[in-house]
DNA sequence: TCCGACTATGCAACCAGTTGCAGCACTGTA
DNA sequence: TACAGTGCTGCAACTGGTTGCATAGTCGGA
């Protein structure tokens, strides 16, 4: 588990609140590393019990019980050591491609109009971080290390997007064969005479 | 959750027992969905209550306590039900980009051969995947809908393992402007001084 | 005949992630 | 002053996935 570790990165980036995190795992990390506040609270109290963040009561005053989370010597340590490691790759696993295995077995269901959607879904993904790129790091400016990690770490989404985007034009075009029949479930279904 | 509905969809194409789904989820469907043994028995048990499939002791006798399944009408339905839902994106979500991302606030850690390594691992993938295509796939030959969807499947296999060779080929040209020092980690830690 | 490897199934405990709900503090507005 | 909205924290229950271990039959070889 990392959850701990992308928290700590994120800490160090930026001291903050579990709320605050949480709201931030909406956007930047959130583009690769997914959390509810939930977890994101349960996972705070483990890493002040175990020494790797301390958390003060409310530093910007006024604001209800909040409280503001900020990483300690162990706890950069520890994600020092645990960038280091080595880890399995993320395999593709995807229920989509179930979906469509199991159209395979029992005769055409009609997914034309789930993988159109499921396209657009991605085109709009990628439409929103070319829309970061342009925004964070225009082409011709040099930059930092860091900057260009942040950069690559963006590449590395639009690259995913991009490459779904390519294989469900692919597909589309691959399942279009079937002809317009492919559209009507029901009775293709009642084809099968089950 | 879908497991079940892999789970059907795996022995629509070939009843089998548990040991041998679990073995074929290691080749054809466990290339985008995994599970372990304990999961599918836990699983087929629950499926079998639901009236989804039915299970025989040992149709082709002599072997141990083993136990064959197969999809019964009701399993079909509730599949056929299932596969035209629609569902979220799988998205993004990579440990080692949280890694990249550590690596850019606490100074370089000398990722470099982790890069390369697993750059290696997709390469791998990559040519497993390409011998199935050349296999099961020969160029010119039309194929059924059945056999269209199942290389349209490979194919996402294949369009992902690419997507992150490149995307690593990327990485490691914009990591080796470091310099050579970026393969020392213990003495740009000490840099930092912490 | 015993032993180790492999096929095959399963229990129990644990961990991570999700969902539903509740509570409290503050802010703006009616 | 009352009330709705939202920022912020948290408990409790549940589900899905992982790990470790136990068992039992079968087969081939020393």
């Amino acid at each position: 588990m990392s959850l701990a570790h992308a928290l700590l990165t994120s800490l160090l980036e930026q001291p903050s609140s579990g709320y605050q995190l949480a709201r931030r795992f909406d956007k930047s990390i959130g583009h690769f590393w997914r959390a509810t506040h939930q977890q994101i609270y349960r996972e705070l109290g483990r890493m002040e019990k175990a020494g790797w963040i301390r958390s003060e009561p409310d530093p910007d005053a006024g604001r209800g019980r909040k409280r503001s989370y900020s990483v300690l010597p162990a706890g950069e340590a520890e994600l020092m050591r645990w960038a280091g490691e080595s880890a399995p790759l993320t395999e593709l696993c995807d229920e989509f491609l179930v979906r469509l295995r199991a159209d395979a077995v029992i005769g055409p269901l009609g997914l034309g109009p789930e993988l159109e959607r499921r396209r657009a879904l991605h085109a709009d993904k990628l439409r929103a971080y070319h829309a970061i790129e342009a925004r964070d790091f225009p082409p011709g400016a040099e930059g930092s290390r860091q900057r260009r990690i942040h950069h690559l770490i963006l590449k590395a989404g639009i690259q995913y997007e991009a490459g779904w985007i390519a294989w469900y034009d692919e597909a589309l075009a691959a399942l279009a064969l079937d002809g317009p029949g492919e559209g009507k479930p029901q009775a293709r279904c009642a084809d099968r005479g089950r």
